[in-house]
Parts: C-alpha cells; sequence; structure tokens
DNA sequence: TATTGTTATACTCTATAACTATA
DNA sequence: TATAGTTATAGAGTATAACAATA
C-alpha cells in the first residue's frame, strides 16, 4: 500500500520547514560560544568513529584539505585533539579527540537531548505522539541517505 | 494520557540525529552555490514577510545590525533585494526581494522537496508512513517555538 | 608520479567599536 | 539624547593555487 502521489508535496514541504526550523532551534544550544559547528561535528565524528587522517575527515565533512588542517588547528590550540604522524605512512597525520573533546560533544548532545525533552514535557505530548516522532526520526534518516 | 517518561531520552537523541542529518543533506541543495545559507534566510524572510528594516531583519535572523548591513549588500550586488529610504522615518532603510530573489527562494524550496519527494518514492513509503511525517511535521514545529 | 598535508591568499559571515544622519 | 544604519577592523571558515614531504 504505497502512499497517495497528491499527500507527497505537502509533506515534503511540511518536513522540509519543520526539519530547517529545529534544527536552527537546536544548533543554538551549544556548551561554549566559542565552538563552531564545522568544529563540533570534526570532535562528534572522532568520537563516532575514532581516530581519522586529514583527508577522511575533510572527505566526510566535504570540506577541502586546507579547510580542515585550519579546523584542526583549531581544535588542536583548544586541546580538544591531536596530531600523530603515522608511523606506517609518514605523510599522513592522524587526528585523535581528547578526553576533554569528549566532554564537549557530550555535554552538547546531552543540552540538546534535554531542550527537547523538556519542550516534549511542557507541550504534554501524549504517548503516540512521542512514538510518531521517534518514527519520523528513523524515516527521516532513511529519507537523508538519498 | 501522557508519554511514559522513559520513552523521552530515547526519542530526543533519535530526533536530534535526524533532524541534523536531514538538515544537512537538504541545505546542500542550492540554485547556485554563491548563495550562503545566510543570504538564502534573509530572501525566505522577505519573500514571506515582505519589506522589512535592516534592524528588524538582524534581530529575525539573530545576527548584529553591521553583520546585516554587510549581508544586504551582497544581496543587492546580486539584485536580490533593493534599499529605499522611509519617507516617514528617513533614518530607516526599507529592504525589498525582487522578482529575482523571489525566483532564487522559490527554486531553492522547490528542488529541496523534489529531493524529499523522490526520496520518499525511492523507499516506497507507505501512506501511514507519509501520514507519520506529516504529524511529525507539526509536532517538529511545535518542539522548535520552546 | 601520485598522494598527504601545509602555506599563501582571498572572499564571506560574523562580531565590536566608532561614526553619521535623523528623530 | 536616542535610534538606524554604515564604516573600520578583526577573527573564523571557506575556497583555490602552489608548495614540501613522502610513497
Amino acid at each position: 500500500m504505497s502512499a497517495p502521489v497528491e499527500a507527497l508535496p505537502a509533506t515534503a514541504a511540511d518536513l522540509r520547514l519543520a526539519t530547517f526550523r529545529l534544527a536552527r532551534r537546536l544548533r543554538c544550544v551549544r556548551v561554549a560560544d566559542s565552538m563552531s559547528d564545522a568544529q563540533l561535528a570534526v570532535l562528534m565524528t572522532l568520537r563516532l568513529h575514532g581516530r581519522r587522517t586529514i583527508t577522511a575527515l575533510a572527505e566526510r565533512e566535504r570540506v577541502t584539505a586546507p579547510s580542515m588542517t585550519s579546523l584542526i588547528n583549531g581544535l588542536e590550540e583548544q586541546g580538544l585533539v591531536t596530531r600523530t604522524t603515522d608511523d606506517d605512512d609518514r605523510r599522513r597525520v592522524q587526528v585523535d579527540v581528547t578526553e576533554a573533546g569528549i566532554g564537549i560533544v557530550e555535554r552538547t548532545m546531552q543540552r540538546r537531548d534535554e531542550l527537547l525533552i523538556g519542550a516534549m514535557r511542557e507541550l504534554e505530548l501524549t504517548a503516540r505522539e512521542v512514538q510518531i516522532l521517534r518514527e519520523a526520526a528513523a524515516l527521516m534518516g532513511r529519507l537523508a541517505e538519498r
């Protein structure tokens, strides 16, 4: 039982608007004002996937290698990542997230989740509405992969 | 019938991740590479709400007045907005979006919606799943207001 | 030669401070 | 005096081009 074609455009428009609004609201929530989105994204990637080279990080974040060098410089100065020359291939630089870096990521995610949980409580969402959000999140993840 | 407390944290985490992923995917879709997110947001606001002063735009986009002046300079050079001195209060500058500016906004939204519609079709979402996204969008909009 | 990363340079977006014009 | 907007200046993030070190 596929969806009726006429429902798709309206759903797309609603979902586009809501996604940007909520992302914007969540992005405001930071641990430190000095942490940019770009820096936070790198820390999150390193925390999730472990050490990565500059080139690998640049490809994942879809920026150029010089841009990633600059980003890593800033994070390194703040003690949030470390650089290590790869012994097997001395052209390569392995980047690791430090404990401090992991702390930033985890506190940021925690605060953002607290905002969402607080909002869900204030709106007194029903069990069904929470379930809708849960299922929608899974669907949105699949949509984003296309 | 309020939601069980234990479902909220997991839902918050899923929704946070999915929202950022989908927003990021959609943000990639632009009409012109030269259009930044900041410029597009201003054009969208003007298209939706009509003429606005520099100060009003700065407050809405949560940037400083000098930043908005700079943004408007760039948009004006591209012929996407016009400046008009307010006759009632000659300190004020009214900014209007041009037809070209409206075209950029509409083509961008159209392309982003096409991406979502295409993805929903490829995934062969059921009528129920489309309905879930529709309802979730409304809920996300309310969450973002908190 | 090809790859990895950095440096040099430039443009945009952001900010704060200081300024001009107007109310 | 207060407000609206601009200019001056600086810092971060982005890019391309050119370079050094290594494979």
